[in-house]
DNA sequence: TAAAGCATAGGACGATCGTCCTATTCGGTC
DNA sequence: GACCGAATAGGACGATCGTCCTATGCTTTA
């Protein structure tokens, strides 16, 4: 059941709320994407609501399997936070085209005042998270969430300019910035001890 | 004329595009806050771009001066440069609940691929090309613009993860680690006379 | 082959959108 | 007091939105 209808309409819905925005994103939109009528997407997600839902659900679970992934592939935790920063290297070129799909859809259903806005928050939270423990095994127990954070944010901001001025050398530069922010933070903890 | 019909359109305009955003705001709620008939409203400003348009200009207009303002005020680049960071703790209640005037609207029309697109994303390189200037007065004549864009993405990335997490200790953190970068900017630009 | 249920198509519905048109009212001028 | 342009009100328009209903296939099962 990969190709199902319904895991059809979530992919096209996925990638249209991405590149187009929730709100400007109509049923007719996604049902044309998939090639059905809007009678049927109807049969499969009776609210918009709905389908913004399962959206947020699947790009929960892909998220969490990234993280995974990184955690098991990676040897440490500077290595694994050098994953995350190079996520905006991978997806430069989405990424100056359509912004970060996680910071573009929390600030469009926080203006909204949207019911999935919390739902939409918790994508962000598990980087954050995710990003919390590696700080932790680095030796920042004490400002490790505030460091999260930190990265969270810088990584936001880059993304976001990057978009309005589609600018692929600023985030070279940015990440490079980052990476040496990284290694800091390592020298940092390693001379506390 | 400072109570014009067409003045009080243009600010619940801009007041309603940053709090609903630009698409979500409605010709009827525009009306609705002026308390004018849409009828009166299309004698004033014929299609929606030509409000949209208005409205940045206005903001343009709006960041000149204060832009100019702080030049004339501050004593030197620094001070300037402060002044700019501090924004995101004078209006730090406002950037929590809608986000960056700025950054939010370059965002929504990126996405709509709207017209007006550059015309947003203007406002943000008054404050690069601003920034530049200060940067290059602090001795930076060679990366003033990488740190220029820097402290942007800085900035809005506090923005965003403060309109997502409602958190103000967050912003008052980040903050406080900016002015201690721009500290470090300036020590390094003297340190290399 | 008949029955049954899932999947799909197509269109109707009320609401709202941006846009546009036409009266009507108001304020100042001969 | 007649006149005229600016300002305002109210509604009509086609399109599109999310939602919902119904009829028609298609596939499986007895």
């Amino acid at each position: 059941m990969q190709n199902s209808t319904r895991e059809q309409i979530i992919t096209a819905a996925d990638d249209l709320f991405y590149r187009q925005g929730f709100e400007q994103t109509s049923f007719a939109n996604i049902a044309e994407a998939v090639g059905i009528s809007r009678g049927n997407f109807y049969y499969h997600f009776k609210t918009k609501d709905e389908i913004l839902k399962t959206v947020i659900q699947r790009r929960l679970a892909n998220t969490r399997d990234m993280l995974d992934q990184w955690e098991a592939e990676s040897s440490g935790p500077v290595e694994r936070i050098r994953s995350f920063v190079r996520i905006l290297i991978g997806n430069r070129g989405k990424i100056m085209r359509h912004g970060c799909p996680v910071g573009t859809l929390c600030a469009e259903l926080a203006k909204l005042e949207h019911l999935q806005r919390d739902a939409a928050n918790e994508v962000m939270t598990l980087f954050r998270t995710w990003l919390h423990r590696q700080f932790v095994a680095l030796g920042h127990e004490a400002d490790a969430d505030a460091l999260a954070m930190h990265l969270l944010a810088r990584s936001q901001g880059i993304a976001l300019v990057a978009n309005a001025y589609q600018d692929s050398s600023f985030v070279d530069a940015e990440v490079e910035q980052l990476l040496d922010w990284l290694d800091a933070c390592v020298a940092q903890s390693t001379h506390a001890e």
